[in-house]
DNA sequence: ATGACTGTTCGTAAATTTACGAACAAAAGT
DNA sequence: ACTTTTGTTCGTAAATTTACGAACAGTCAT
């Protein structure tokens, strides 16, 4: 029924649908990088639910977490971020 | 903790995480406007299912429905459509 | 007034999301 | 070895989302 753009705009779209993930993607986008200790740090939600919400990102594809011993870091998934952008453009530009 | 913006953001990007709303808002953004049978015919969903997602996209703003009875003439909101624009627009070019 | 048509609302169920703290795991430093 | 640091996973609970059919509510035509 839904074609390829459609089911994908959808599931980038949904990972964005949080204030905590548009916090943190914009936070990634702005630095290069960065570690979930540091969100951690800012955000008022406890470490178990940001990890939650960074599965998430991760699993739309939006992230990517590099380890970084002890520590993870985190960052956009620029080709990801490129394609919700073109997505999103092109949803717009109709 | 969030601006308005994220807040915002967040609000209008939950409401287009679902394939069937994606649809719905590029029918409604090609073509002016289009009533609820229309999609009805079209979408494997039920009317009532529909009609949820038509309420969701009203309350997040997006659309607006006029009484054209006995029918309902759906549209979208190009306020808020272009508000949602500028705050994905300016979301990727941090 | 009685049907036919359109779309919403109601009641319900299953699945998903959001959130927390506690427990756990991996790696580094002491 | 043991402790500290970092972050995930587990268990759980409450709220929300998605979906359906049945019932309802307008409006128009007969």
């Amino acid at each position: 029924m839904f074609n390829e753009q459609q089911t994908k705009l959808a599931r980038y779209t949904k990972a964005l649908g949080h204030p905590v993930r548009i916090y943190v993607l914009q936070t990634l986008a702005k630095q290069t990088c960065c570690y979930s200790g540091d969100l951690s740090e800012v955000l008022p939600i406890a470490k178990s639910t940001l990890s939650q919400h960074l599965k998430e990102l991760k699993e739309a594809g939006l992230i990517q977490g590099e380890i970084e011993a002890p520590r993870i870091k985190y960052c956009i998934n620029k080709a990801s971020w490129a394609e919700a952008q073109d997505l999103l453009k092109a949803f717009f530009e109709d």
